[in-house]
DNA sequence: CTACAACTGTAGCGGTTGCTACATTCGACT
DNA sequence: AGTCGAATGTAGCAACCGCTACAGTTGTAG
């Protein structure tokens, strides 16, 4: 059991890291397991399943990004509902997060097909987010709870239209905020 | 020549049916084909690879997409920027448009790989609800540009957190508009 | 009727998928 | 030293993938 619980502790940043860079959607078992340093064997005997191996992968990778979030933003508040989402489109935006984004794409696709354990992976991680935006609001922002979640919905909407090649128009609607 | 291109538009909207109900991600050639009532043999013979068969089939949906849109929003303009997100909310977020959300999210999974057919396919098609939103806000909208773009980027921000299961915070969130 | 091009079915290629049966090695405990 | 379970390698399964070679069968134009 320890044994087993500190392989798969070894394995997961491993893991993690080739689906990063190579994406999540079609990750196989064995390029997983050659970039782990194992056999796809091994990665059976210690996830039990592909479908497990996955559920734990999105586990830390949801850990990693919220980690790497904290780590990006110091802790003062923004000046404003728009400088806010300006703060999260600039340090998302920026190549360290490109590699998160991209995955985060396949995990909204496994969503709108259904998979349970994608849905709550996506779900764990916009929860998380928004919690910082309310912990990051101005102070005197007259209503933090809806203002949060507009600021969230703003911020989506901007990656969501980066993805596809259209990161314009969030940019030229942020004075119309 | 022409005995294809009229095979091709046969074709096309069965498989573009078969995408709406089983997604894009992971569609291949002999279940498409059964769908459309021929082989993965003559799929190839029309459309010369599946890379050129999806190409296609994406400016299919395309066209069908913005075609549902003006099919259900009538012609006459929103009372305000929140009324206008609000309105296509409760349109696309109706049964009909679901099959296309989601195969959207395909899209955009691709798209973030950075598989160049779905991003010219993705952004015409947000060119497109760009262009629907401009001609639907209100005439005395201090800034019709800006603002267009502003409430593009929230329906989209809206219908990401939809699809991950969040639905409410955009909702909560558009009192903050 | 012939000739030629468009079309289509059959069968299969080499590769990948998740997963498993079987045999073996390793390490800790008695 | 011996035992027992955890860990691992090898080999392979059946199913699927995109694609193709080959052999027809049509439909049509001269």
């Amino acid at each position: 059991m320890t044994a087993t619980r500190l392989s798969r502790d070894v394995l997961l940043p491993r893991l993690a890291a080739h689906v990063l860079e190579h994406g999540l959607a079609d990750a196989s078992l064995r390029p997983l397991a050659r970039a782990a340093g194992t056999s796809d064997r091994m990665l059976l005997y210690h996830f039990g399943s592909k479908e497990q191996l996955v559920a734990d992968l999105l586990a830390y990778l949801a850990g990693q990004f919220s980690a790497a979030l904290d780590r990006a933003f110091p802790a003062e508040r923004a000046a404003s509902r728009e400088d806010c989402v300006a703060q999260v489109l600039a340090i998302t935006g920026e190549g360290t997060f490109q590699p998160f984004m991209r995955v985060w794409w396949d995990i909204v696709s496994g969503c709108a097909a259904g998979n349970a354990a994608y849905l709550e992976a996506a779900g764990a991680i916009m929860d998380g987010l928004l919690q910082w935006v309310v912990d990051h609001l101005p102070e005197d922002d007259p209503d933090p709870q809806a203002g949060a979640r507009m600021v969230l919905t703003y911020i989506e909407g901007a990656q969501m239209l980066a993805a596809v090649g259209r990161g314009d128009i969030p940019q030229a609607g942020l004075s119309a905020l």
